[in-house]
DNA sequence: CACATAGTGTAGTATCGCTAGGTATGAGAG
DNA sequence: CTCTCATACCTAGCGATACTACACTATGTG
């Protein structure tokens, strides 16, 4: 997985993390990375500037605390958030079936 | 799908089309653009370079023609283009499953 | 003759995740 | 007390890659 291959999709993941329940972008970078199963493992310069921009887009909010001693930026869904994230699971599910389609249809040669 | 959405997996497209039949550039827009129920669209400039970039890396041939007074560069699979197919397929396939588990797991509420 | 369709190509742009660096706190090892 | 590691945040610039916008040739049609 160690590509790019993510290219357009990552703000459907920001999204459907935070949706699991507001968190910090630390705790996204690792909640991400156990939900996929340690697929995607990414770097904090890719999770930040991110969810800055989701905020900037209003996707997104954040609030500031302090625990033991270090700051904190805690990110929830937005309303908008929660309907861009429903237009992009939609968008998500026609790429892949587009894909699929040109790829060849049929699944694939049924490793079970 | 008017985005960029496919960003890492325009390899994939082409070399399953091209895996249907050897194609020339613009047959390989076509095929692309029908195969996928019209979500792929592609201009030439994303196309040509990426054939033309297959081939520097010995996944795709050509060979050129010329019909009806038009110059035409057929491409075709080659030995390695075909490993690189189905490397890329499985790749796709780890891909959407990785995605599929942030996104919820649960398919979707069901068109159906 | 103009225009659409077929057919190929490229120079430059824009997008976007990533690299590599910086700042700071707390906990444990030595 | 210092060193290192994990936690926690951030950003400037890079690099890969698809797209825009053009240029060129040829055939057929109005």
């Amino acid at each position: 997985m160690r590509g790019q291959s993510l290219k357009g999709h990552l703000d459907l993941l920001l999204l459907s993390v935070v949706a699991g329940g507001p968190k910090h972008g630390y705790a996204v970078m690792e909640a991400l990375r156990s939900a996929s199963g340690e697929a995607f493992d990414l770097p904090e310069g890719t999770i930040y500037p991110a969810l800055n921009r989701l905020e900037r887009e209003g996707l997104l909010g954040s609030d500031w605390s302090v625990v033991q001693g270090r700051r904190r930026r805690t990110y929830h869904l937005t309303g908008r958030g929660r309907e861009a994230l429903a237009e992009q699971r939609s968008g998500w599910e026609e790429f892949v079936a587009a894909v699929n389609r040109v790829v060849g249809g049929v699944p694939w040669p049924a490793t079970s």
